[in-house]
Order: C-alpha cells, then sequence, then structure tokens
DNA sequence: GATAGAATGGAACGTATATTCCACGTTCTA
DNA sequence: TAGAACGTGGAATATACGTTCCATTCTATC
C-alpha cells in the first residue's frame, strides 16, 4: 500500500511529500492533509480521536492517510512529528530557561527597527485587545445584540478606514441569517440604499474620527426615519454620539499614524455569535441557522 | 492520599513543590523527583513505560511520585508539564490553549455564555496575534515588502470573508502613495478590473478557505499575464499557492465556523507601514509620501 | 537483633487507544 | 443507464497503556 518509495523521515520530509502528493489524495484524504499542515502541533500531541474529532474526519481516515504516506499506521507519523517537535524545544534553549527567554523577548520590544516591526504591531494589537476586554461590559454587549436581534433588517455602513469593519459586520450578519443591507456607497447611491430603513430597523454606523461626511449624514437620516442607530466609534463625542441609541467605543492601537482595527474586529466578532447564540438559546427557528458543530 | 492542600496547577508550581518537598520523599521518589526536573520535556512527550524505563524506575513509582504530589494519577501531572512545554513555546501553545478554550467552551454551551464571549474572544485574537509573531519571519515579511515595493502597480482582491482584508489593505497602500487598484468586483467587472495587470505588477490575493472561484480564477490570469503574485491565505496547499511567487500563511483563531481576522489584518498593516518605511529609507522621492516617523 | 512499618518491584487488571474490517455510498466508465 | 472501482463511516477488534494490588525487601526503633 505503500504509495511511494521513500518514507519521509523527518518532519521536515513529511511535510513536502504532503505537499507534493496533495494533488493525488481524495478529498477526504486532502481535508487531512490541510489539517496537518496547518495544525502539526495538534496531530503531534493529541490523541488520534481528539484529531479526528477536530479535524471533522473518523480515526480510521487519519490511519488511511499515514498510509498513504507509506506507514505503518498512524502512530510512527505521529512519533515523527513528536520528535520535530521536541527538537524544536530544546534548540532553542534548555527547557526551564526557554521561559525566561520569552520572557525578555516581551521586554525588548518597542524599539524602532524595522525588522522587529511585526512584533510591535502585535504587541500594540494585544494592548488594545486588552483595553478592549477591560473597558467593554456585559451590558453593553448584551443591549447592543439586543438591538440587533430586535431590528427588523439591519443596515450597516461604514467609509474609507471603517470600511473594512463594516464589510466584516455584513458579509457575517448574513452568514447568520440576520437580514442585512450593506450601505457601501457603489456608484453613489448611499441615499439610496439606505433610504428604506423604517421605524422597526437598525442602522450600525462604523466610523472613526476624521468622521465621514456620508456616514453622519446617513445617521442623521436614518434617526428622522424613525429607526435606531448603534455606533461603534472611537470617540463618546463623535457627531453620531449624540444621535445613537447606544455607542460602542472602541479604542485602538496606533502607531505612527496607523491605526489597527484588530480591536473594532474583535468586538465585530462578537456582536455576530452572540447573536447567534441568542437566537439559538430563543429556540431555534426555522428561519435562522445558526452555525452549528460538526457531528 | 493528598500529602499537601493545593496541588499544583501550573509547570512552574509543580517545580516549586517538587523542590520544597524534596527533602521528605524516600529515596526513589527523589530519585524520579530528580528526572522530572531535568528532563520535564521527556515526562511532558513520552509514555510512562518509556520514562520508567529512561529513569531507571518503575511505572508503579512514577504514579506514586504523583500521588504524592496530591494528583491522582501520573497523567494529570503529565498533561501539566506538556501544557508548561507548549506555553514556553507560544508557537505550539496555540493549538493546545485553543483546545483549553474549546474545552470550557463546549461545557458551558448553549446555557453558561451570559457575556464572557468577549473576553473569550479577545483570548482568541491575542493567541492567535501571538502565533503569528511566532511563525512570520522578518525574512518573509521583508521579502513580501520587496515584492510590493517593485511593483509598479498593485492589484489587491479578496472576496468574502477576505474582503476585509483586502479593502484595508487597498486603503491603506493607496494612503501611503503606492498605485494601487482595489479588484472589487463589482457590477461583475472583475475581469476588467484586472485585466490590464502586467509584468511588472504584482497582484495580492486574500482568500482563505472555502476559497473563492473568482480569486483563483484571477491569480491564474495574472500568472500567464506574467504578473507576480502573493497570496495571504491560510493553507499552503490553497489553490493559490503553488503559482504565488510568495505565499504569506496566516493561522487565525475560529469558533463554530466563524474565523476572525485579527491575525491577517495585523500582517496587512505591518506589510503597509514597512513599505513606507522601505520607501523612506530608499531616500525620499517627491511621489512617494510616507508617515513621517513619529516626534 | 527482632519486629513493626514503610517502601519497592513486578505482575495482574481494566480502560482507552489505534487499527482493522465490512457494508454502504459515491464517482467514474462503458 | 448499468456496472465497477474507489472511497468512506462506523462498529468490531487487538493492542498498548496507566493504574492497582500484593508479596517481598528495606529501614528504623526498641
Amino acid at each position: 500500500m505503500t504509495g511511494s518509495a521513500t518514507v519521509p523521515r523527518t518532519a521536515e520530509e513529511l511535510r513536502a511529500a504532503i505537499l507534493e502528493r496533495y494533488d493525488t489524495f481524495s478529498k477526504r484524504l486532502q481535508q487531512i492533509a490541510r489539517f496537518v499542515l496547518d495544525h502539526p502541533d495538534d496531530l503531534a500531541l493529541e490523541t488520534l480521536a481528539v484529531v479526528a474529532e477536530r479535524s471533522g474526519v473518523q480515526p480510521s481516515a487519519i490511519v488511511r492517510f499515514a498510509k498513504a504516506l507509506g506507514y505503518s499506521g498512524a502512530m510512527p507519523m505521529q512519533r515523527l512529528l513528536r520528535d520535530g517537535l521536541l527538537a524544536n524545544h530544546t534548540a532553542l534553549g534548555y527547557g526551564e530557561r526557554v521561559r525566561q527567554f520569552n520572557a525578555a523577548l516581551d521586554t525588548q520590544a518597542g524599539a524602532g527597527d524595522d525588522g522587529e516591526l511585526l512584533a510591535e504591531f502585535v504587541d500594540r494589537d494585544t494592548l488594545a485587545l486588552e483595553n478592549l476586554r477591560q473597558t467593554m461590559t456585559k451590558a453593553e454587549v448584551a443591549r447592543a445584540v439586543k438591538l440587533i436581534d430586535q431590528a427588523q433588517t439591519l443596515y450597516i455602513m461604514g467609509f474609507r478606514r471603517a470600511f473594512p469593519v463594516a464589510s466584516y459586520l455584513a458579509y457575517s450578519f448574513q452568514q447568520v441569517g440576520k437580514r442585512t443591507v450593506f450601505v457601501d456607497g457603489v456608484g453613489g447611491l448611499t441615499r439610496q440604499q439606505i433610504g428604506a430603513i423604517g421605524e422597526s430597523d437598525l442602522l450600525i454606523a462604523v466610523s472613526y474620527h476624521p468622521y465621514a461626511e456620508e456616514t453622519v449624514h446617513a445617521v442623521e437620516g436614518a434617526v428622522s426615519a424613525g429607526a435606531k442607530v448603534l455606533t461603534i466609534t472611537d470617540s463618546l463625542v463623535s457627531p453620531m454620539a449624540k444621535m445613537a441609541a447606544q455607542v460602542l467605543q472602541v479604542r485602538e492601537s496606533e502607531v505612527r499614524g496607523f491605526r489597527s482595527l484588530a480591536a473594532s474586529l474583535c468586538l465585530a466578532q462578537t456582536l455576530v455569535i452572540s447573536l447567534a447564540f441568542e437566537r439559538e438559546r430563543a429556540g431555534a427557528r426555522n428561519a435562522s441557522r445558526p452555525r452549528r458543530r460538526k457531528a
């Protein structure tokens, strides 16, 4: 059953072999191949049953996968990955000292070197996320979710820097079955897109300083049409804040003039999934279809 | 059974507990204690039988040792060390901590998710960011920035879930003065938007599983037109990976089918600002206007 | 030096795990 | 469209593992 003359003997060889033979695999085998490439640690450390459940396949399929690569079973492949893991770990330092090494690494971030730029952004975004956790209360999130849930139709808008957040919200809310209109302003049709908003609808407006004119006007229009407004913004005194039924304030990290969106997207994700849970809990209607875990 | 009131809950606590109680142990137990302190990785990764053989004791003695420390058996202690091992090697700890997170989420699924959801997403995204720092090398970023810098015109595309990332990239690159075309697919004009791509141009394609057809086709078209392709994706075997001049792999956190974008956006931000620095360093031309460094 | 108590080694046990096997479903081919 | 080859899911099986138990050995105390 060995499909190849040579069996991979190191973690790197295994990786290369999978990439090389990926196209010849069946659909399910490709699924496993992706999981192995993307989460090698899981396969190395967890039991087959856990790996199977996590990757959404049967344990037997994993054994088949290993055999397709020339091993006698799944276990030799696991051992390979495990050994590689240990080798990497010990290469970094001796057991206990690795922790100190990491601690030292954490403290030195912040210097202006170009090579460490990624590390710096990671730190900043991490801080922004931590700040979000501390400042955003459960009550605020719960209230926002309630507003969203009660809305007949959801209108979402956000331009310029806020556009990625708005598009993420629009896409995700549609995914969970919420009736959503994405006001993207294509063709200068912003007014028309939002024109039909009514009393039972909700506008989610995402906007950061300097606040886009179109968004401010749209909020005004929505309020005068009797609709409620939920604002995700960076300041409680932003032009939208006074008109909004609720303001979710997000403080993003800023590095040399460029602001991140990590905290905003984390909040957006929370809103979407909280809504999905809320609906699920409310008693699974036919209309709503929150994602279920695979059986 | 439990020799002490408190049972060590982390690798560090375990280490401290062993040191503290070392003198009270019997000869054989001291032998095991030394082995655990000197070779924690072995105990974490190997089976009990292997550890026993390697340390020159009986498996039952190791179980006794664990019980002397207050555990119900050797396995809980092993898990502790394994978790600690992974925590040091954060790129690996990602998988394990996600597992714990999933376990916690499963136990309270349906009812207990009152409002801690935000905190959990913060954790998730923080982990994803940390993982990004560990796995993405400077060389990879530098090479990507070089590709971007050398491109005459930048084409950026990404649909569905990747759309927020693509729109962020497009917006930001335009902000730093890079000639950029955002292939947004409005009006079904994807082909036309990307039709003019040439040999000296670069296409940045953002795509996650399941990969949007339009993006795959666009990458094919770009390659056959002689353009280079930079892919930001979640798997090295994604349809675009083979055709791309470079692949930047990003592992995002995932909850019940909903993936975050925190890591992707952090990477995107890094690329943009790295480009700005690169240009600034190259000798501030008139055309380019990168943001100034902080005062 | 004798005896009580603890500690130890190794076999026996139950459990959890990887693997195998087969009926069923799916996808090409004639 | 019918048939065959292949792929797949899940139960059945064999194996390996952690744990327990008890006879024996060691150690401390009188």
